[in-house]
DNA sequence: GTCTATAATGGGATAGAC
DNA sequence: GTCTATCCCATTATAGAC
């Protein structure tokens, strides 16, 4: 049986948040219009609701994802058999190789939160701070083993991720550095700032 | 001679750009309308174009004075004559300091770049550069005193940075720690990262 | 599954009265 | 120096045809 003209459910959605993603990164939530996702699409405006309830939700829905999706992948990296100090090189590595293959979720996801309505913010916020949990427990980890020290393990913690993910502002494919040297001289100071 | 009714020039500029700035930090410059600058000032929104040509020389002029304002404050604050331990310590502690004073400055600066137009932005982006060229100079001279050691000096002064400037993303007045401790935590931290 | 058409609202910016 | 009134256009979201 021959498919339908036009029926293309299974690619639209997923096109849908594909060019959110990327306008919402480029321009801003709150600029960008449903009318210019559409377009970029390749359908009118009225068919974005058969894929959304509303624009809040195409956001939210992009935002979590990347936070759930952040949060499995290093669960699956971490070797929680290993000492600290190996967790935390690896966790150095994961966070900046991670963040800089998906620089627009990661750019989005930390520049539109205040765009979230209270409930969505929330759990994004949740989300956010298992994320950060997860490093504090290797550093605590560390200071127990006494390979590391460090003034306050949650402001460390927090000192740590800012660094990490400055790395997305500053990083051009092609510059100077390549990604694996970036891994290299990040570790180098991540190990200092911990050493006992 | 009695003062004409309606008669603010001298106070209405200001205080246009005082709403402005806490509007666009609270819910960022694409979803501000010039209408609720006007309401938050007690005006009509015709009244705003008195005092500024246009919705983006408003967001433009308050980027380029709080960039402008940082350097200056640096430069009087910065005794190049001391060693480069010493300077870096007291850069360490102005970062922190006046960025936590100036959250909503910051936080504008930061988050609405890609809200300028190609000008302004480049504007914005060079005064940026310098400001990140005096750290950089700093970490430089450590180097050469025999001080320091760091895998890149522009590396390294990107991490600090984005380190330093995260405060204000957890920072709350009142909260578990005064900025003095904030400051002698970081600096610890700085220390050792920077340690040869 | 997508389209066209439209409702209801609000946007930036300007003109001219007072 | 501020207000009122207005121009013109864009916005989110929905209804109903095909």
């Amino acid at each position: 049986m021959a498919r339908k003209t036009g029926s293309h459910s299974n690619i639209t959605g997923p096109r849908i948040r594909t060019a959110a993603l990327s306008l919402f990164a480029r321009y801003g939530y709150a600029a960008v219009s449903m009318r210019q996702i559409a377009r970029e699409v390749g359908v009118q405006a009225g068919t974005l609701y058969r894929y959304t309830p509303d624009k809040q939700s195409l956001l939210f829905d992009l935002m979590r994802d990347h936070m759930t999706t952040l949060l499995g992948a290093w669960d699956q990296a971490d070797c929680t058999s290993q000492g600290a100090r190996s967790r935390l090189s690896a966790f150095t590595r994961f966070h900046i190789i991670y963040h800089l293959e998906r620089p627009e979720a990661v750019f989005v996801s930390y520049m539109e939160l205040r765009n979230l309505n209270p409930g969505n913010f929330e759990i994004i916020e949740d989300l956010r701070r298992q994320y950060e949990d997860r490093l504090e427990s290797i550093l605590k980890s560390g200071r127990r083993e006494g390979v590391f020290h460090f003034p306050d393990s949650k402001l460390t913690t927090l000192a740590l991720i800012a660094m990490l993910t400055g790395v997305n502002t500053w990083y051009r494919h092609g510059g100077r550095l390549s990604p694996e040297r970036v891994v290299e001289a990040y570790w180098e100071m991540v190990e200092k700032l911990v050493h006992p």
